[in-house]
DNA sequence: AATTATTTACGAAATCTATCGTATGTTTGT
DNA sequence: ACAAACATACGATAGATTTCGTAAATAATT
């Protein structure tokens, strides 16, 4: 079985660059770092150094024609997320949709509007 | 900000273990690792250095009055859970639950029983 | 033009996680 | 009693991830 890294498992630190690009489309690493910078302290380098990662990953792919390079997801949101969550499912809850869904909803506090729309999904499934 | 490592956040080893215990109650290293080699092939040692480890972060406690040890867990499955969901949440889901239960069943196929086990869910929020 | 800022590249260190080998002690079976 | 099997302890290693320092190139400012 070969060991080809499986680009839809991003590490926890690939994984919050990636919420950037997600939310803004396109950034440099300057903008990727700025933001960053809220809520975790490490070095510009280093977000740099993972953005370069992650291109030879290919979890993003860069335009370099200009000096300042520009970054852009190139895997999407909805499989990443689809990804982790039916691993988390099948490693910690059973396989169990219900089970997480429970645990989901029972920390959250989901509000009328939430509820709502997880009532359209439950139709939609049946 | 103290960097005492968070004892419900396991790695994905201690979390495979943790299911053993959760399941059995007590279990001795042997027995953890016995049902761990059927998904897994890791030696004997690497499984008790594992749950050595485990002891001192305190997510298990072992009762060594007797020459082999008797493992149970100390965190409980329905915190871990809890916390690594919630965390799930807010990372990669904006803090929304209606998304991460698309996600869910989205990728799942569940059951008529399953959706009837949400569907309760749902009616004991309203 | 010269200095300062910014940016990329890249190697290396620091951490964390997982794995195993070996030593040592204890129990079991013959 | 002796050997084999089993248990713990613990150091060392390997691999992955994260972090940073430094150098070199480019851009901006004075």
């Amino acid at each position: 079985m070969s060991k080809s890294s499986n680009p839809l498992k991003p590490t926890e630190s690939e994984l919050e660059i990636l919420q950037v690009l997600w939310q803004r489309g396109k950034a440099t690493v300057r903008e990727v770092h700025e933001e960053l910078s809220t809520t975790k302290d490490a070095g510009y380098t280093t977000t740099l150094k993972l953005m370069q990662i992650m291109n030879e990953k290919g979890l993003v792919q860069r335009d370099d024609s200009s000096k300042t390079h520009i970054y852009e997801a190139i895997v999407s949101k909805e499989k990443t997320q689809q990804h982790i969550v039916g691993k988390l499912m099948n490693t910690l809850f059973d396989g169990s949709a219900s089970q997480l869904v429970m645990r989901a909803l029972g920390g959250s506090k989901p509000s009328k509007t939430e509820i709502d729309e997880i009532q359209k999904l439950i139709d939609g499934l049946k």
